[in-house]
DNA sequence: GCATGATAAATGAC
DNA sequence: GTCATTTATCATGC
């Protein structure tokens, strides 16, 4: 959908660097959450069907491929097991107690 | 019919609808009381969850919503902020 | 047309 | 690592 905001162009290098300033007065701007494309949603969750935890190799080769950080795929998937237990829980709770069936 | 229980709460997810008049007044009770550390432990929460008729997720989910869109906002709130807090004043009288 | 509930990135406590 | 949370975004209700 979109292309040009969030796809990371620069600080494929180094990202969040700078935060060190340690003067009293910098709000460290916290990164501005951008939603992933469709493609990029698409590997990340092939990978995580494969394995739910995933290891720093193929963290830093899905990273490449998909022009995030390794820091965004890591929380990536951090975030994806969160979500996995939620729908476990919330499945476990709509079949319980259910009088069909 | 498995298929069918499946296929409703596969879009009875991301379906949304609103909460009743009483769990709201429930949760902005609960709020407006709290205003300086509107965070409810997992008890509080879950006590609030069986009032409301929602699950915990959804108390933690209107929690956080309400505390930003507050925070983002204080002016639009007021009214609602003043109703509840002579509601709970008149309900402490007694 | 915004209000509202749910979800998706991102942070921080532990 | 988990997990509650913040924030923006999404999808719907009305």
């Amino acid at each position: 959908t979109n292309s040009g905001s969030c796809t990371s162009s620069s600080a494929t290098a180094k990202d969040g660097n700078a935060s060190k300033s340690s003067h009293s007065s910098t709000p460290r701007t916290r990164k501005k959450r951008c939603p992933y494309s469709k493609f990029q949603i698409r590997e990340l969750e092939r990978e995580f069907f494969f394995n739910v935890y995933i290891n720093k190799e193929k963290r830093l080769q899905l990273s490449r491929m998909l022009n995030l950080t390794d820091r965004q795929v890591k929380i990536w998937f951090q975030n994806r097991r969160m979500k996995e237990k939620k729908l476990s829980r919330d499945r476990l709770q709509y079949f319980s107690g259910n009088p069909l069936l | 019919a498995v298929m069918i229980l499946r296929s409703r709460f596969l879009d009875a997810r991301r379906k949304r609808r609103n909460f009743s008049k009483q769990a709201t007044e429930v949760l902005n009770e609960y709020f407006y009381s709290h205003l300086s550390n509107p965070y409810p432990s997992e008890e509080a929460k879950e006590e609030l969850a069986k009032q409301c008729g929602i699950t915990v997720s959804q108390v933690s989910n209107w929690f956080g919503n309400k505390r930003i869109r507050y925070k983002k906002n204080i002016g639009k709130f007021q009214e609602e902020a003043n109703l509840y807090a002579m509601k709970t004043a008149l309900g402490a009288r007694q």
